[in-house]
DNA sequence: TGCGTGACCCAAC
DNA sequence: GGTTGGGCCACGC
């Protein structure tokens, strides 16, 4: 593992691994926690050190999963018991963010 | 010091 | 319901 994160990356890690199993939180929720509006670099971050935590818990607005990780989200979401509904969309799925979205 | 990049978000057509 | 374009932010070279 890479040398310990810089601060707004590591806050990003410990908001990532504040959310309980079965939670989700979006990028833009994490970003405004931080109290910057950087739903992107919060991206940067998970791309980088998402080894490291529960990414998965960490999904896009509307409840879709990380781009080009939705297969990998799938099997944690329903190892962890996280409430999904059905989509039309490439990953097949989306996640049911009014039962399951973490708020601190 | 400055520009390009990205697991994004939102409003509009 | 989907696609398009513009905006925001932190990081690396």
């Amino acid at each position: 593992m890479p040398q310990p994160p810089a601060g707004f990356v590591d806050a990003v890690l410990a908001v990532a691994a504040d959310i309980p199993p079965g939670r989700v939180a979006t990028y833009g929720d994490v970003a405004a926690l931080l109290g910057s509006r950087g739903a992107r670099a919060v991206g940067q971050v998970m791309a980088r050190y998402g080894s490291e935590v529960a990414w998965w818990r960490v999904v896009r607005a509307g409840g879709r999963p990380p781009t080009g990780h939705a297969s990998r989200a799938r099997e944690h979401y329903e190892a962890e018991g996280t409430p999904l509904l059905p989509a039309s969309n490439e990953d097949g799925y989306r996640i049911d963010l009014a039962a399951c979205r973490w708020r601190p």
